[in-house]
DNA sequence: TACGTTATTCTGTATTTGATGAATTTAATC
DNA sequence: GATTAAATTCATCAAATACAGAATAACGTA
């Protein structure tokens, strides 16, 4: 992945060599402009199902200006996503130490990305884009489960720990995919509390370690 | 959706009008190639990643057979999923009465689809597209996700048995997803048995209603 | 053998896609 | 006001796409 000649990159090059003369990148709104146009159009279509093209017209901008800011598609993608979640947004609000609401405490973490307009897009739009295809890099695995994943097993402890953590996060993920993503009645329209209420049992089960025995 | 000219339907119109004369719709063996070629390509890049051009030099046949045989793509696709995994595969399977396993019951059903190579096929293809992009019909629903959610809420029973089964049918979806789609280690490379054991806790904490008082 | 139906192929088209490169305008610095 | 870098526009490319229509080949029936 070569440096592009255009600013590719969100970050301004901080650090120059040469004494910078000229203009300089302004408040630059089309920009923010184009990447909430993506992460709408991203999160309602999919990655494949969303053209560059589609994404300019909806900003009102220049198609060429999707690639003048951020090369290519998977640029916008990626700016559109990342620029809006954060690795640890979830890992922030978990507790450090495991007490007796962990299931509930994990699920208002989790589910409290998805509540909000924004951070939900761009949720949606990764979950899709991660599923859609085989891909050689797990989307969802580096986009912030693996480290998830890392924390509730330390939480959790015990010598099968990162396999029931992993076994959480694939309930984190089922219920949010069937409320946020594929909006399944009757979960897509319960009250948060309630959905909780529901999906805390399964969580707390495998928490909890109650493996039936080997064998 | 008008009858096209070409045989887009799988089933020889068995009952016609005029006394058949002609040659009979034979062994079609390419046929068959095609939709075998149309599963493992949406299988492993998905709906929009697919192309009929693709599907039919996987299959070593022309590309106009693809469309002369299904129609469009959207026909290759619903053969190609529907021929495989029919929507009661998992509910013939299901117990009549709820027992005490219920819930491995339950995961052995629907696991069991994703274990065998052509349905596994069938039904990543099915996620995957179900997921990608917003669509006016939910395809997990209408693929056999209502009957199954209907059965379960019977055998459970109960006030909100409804949205119990549904909780149910996201974990069953969240454990398929990590390890037959996304491919998820440890989950992946477990064998089914104890992939079972870790998931069942959690499948019975829900089934059994333990939810927490409404407020 | 003659006919009608189907399988198969060839060719073509209109559209969309991601992406590029050269101009032109805008604005910040000297 | 001159200089320079950035923002923005315009024109365009090459490839891929789904799909249509005509033509030919194979084959079963009358």
């Amino acid at each position: 992945m070569a440096v592009s000649k255009s600013p590719a990159d969100s970050t301004p090059a901080a650090g120059g060599g040469q004494p910078r003369t000229g203009r300089r990148p302004g408040e630059n709104s089309t920009r923010a402009a184009i990447l909430k146009a993506a992460r709408e159009l991203f999160a309602e279509l999919g990655f494949a199902g969303t053209s560059t093209r589609a994404i300019a017209r909806k900003a009102g901008v220049d198609p060429a200006l999707v690639h003048h800011f951020f090369g290519n598609k998977e640029g916008v993608f990626a700016a559109a996503v990342r620029e809006t979640v954060s690795t640890d947004t979830v890992l922030d609000k978990l507790p450090e130490t495991a007490g007796e609401n962990l299931a509930e405490e994990l699920l208002r973490a989790f589910l409290g990305l998805w509540e909000e307009r924004e951070t939900a897009e761009a949720m949606v739009a990764l979950y899709r884009t991660a599923v859609a295809a085989n891909s050689t890099t797990n989307l969802l695995h580096d986009a912030g489960m693996a480290p998830l994943i890392e924390r509730i097993a330390k939480l959790i402890g015990g010598r099968d720990a990162k396999a029931r953590a992993t076994m959480v996060c694939s309930q984190l993920i089922g219920v949010a995919l069937l409320r946020y993503v594929l909006r399944l009645e009757p979960l897509a329209s319960m009250s948060l509390p309630r959905f909780i209420r529901y999906s805390a049992p399964a969580v707390r089960a495998t928490l909890s370690g109650e493996i039936a025995p080997a064998r």
